[in-house]
DNA sequence: GCTATAATTGCACGATTGTGCAAATATGCA
DNA sequence: TGCATATTTGCACAATCGTGCAATTATAGC
């Protein structure tokens, strides 16, 4: 396990570890279809910019992706590779396989 | 999924998406046994005071547990705990059961 | 008792982070 | 072209966080 792997799981840990982004990522795991980012803001009461910005930071560790249709942005949940990634570190975890 | 539940996945998932504290726990992961903290302040390179900080975060959201000898205090994963967790929530995730 | 070692705590500091607001940008629609 | 809506960006600010150092506490062994 070198340092840029390890950098790079708590970094997509970091991004579901903040109340209103893994908010978010729920409130994108109950709706089948892509949501836009104005339908997300209900969730959690914060301003707009807020939410584009936490949107900005689960797309970057690719936990959500969106498609831009119009001058809106819709967003989805990554629900494989997110729970993928999840059950990864669990196994490591729990196997002591490093 | 109320707040004070996500609230508390999110401190779960923060404690973890730290990199120094992250290499605590993959350090401990290698370890058959339990170690104390002077011995876990080799994997990262940062002074006492900081590792003792960060196991104690980690104590706080039952990552590790630890075992009080004489002046030491070893610590040990609480892997099949932490396991849990993480596949609790890649299920969630997966299967959109919220 | 005294000394050495393990661990924690108080303090300070710089860096990062989450946030709101206002302005800017982008796009759809009349 | 002009206006409305969606989203991003710049700016400022407070709060949190990670860190090192020095001092403190706790305990083992002499």
């Amino acid at each position: 396990m070198n340092a840029a792997e390890t950098q790079k799981t708590a970094d997509f840990l970091k991004a579901l570890g903040e109340f209103n982004r893994l908010s978010l990522v729920y409130e994108l795991c109950r709706r089948e279809s892509s949501q836009n980012a104005m339908c997300l803001c209900d969730c959690c009461s914060v301003d707009a910019s807020v939410v584009s910005r936490h949107l900005k930071v689960l797309a970057e560790r690719d936990i959500v992706t969106f498609d831009k249709v119009g001058r809106e942005k819709t967003y989805r949940l990554n629900r494989n590779e997110v729970a993928t990634q999840l059950r990864e570190l669990a196994d490591l975890i729990e196997k002591q396989r490093l």
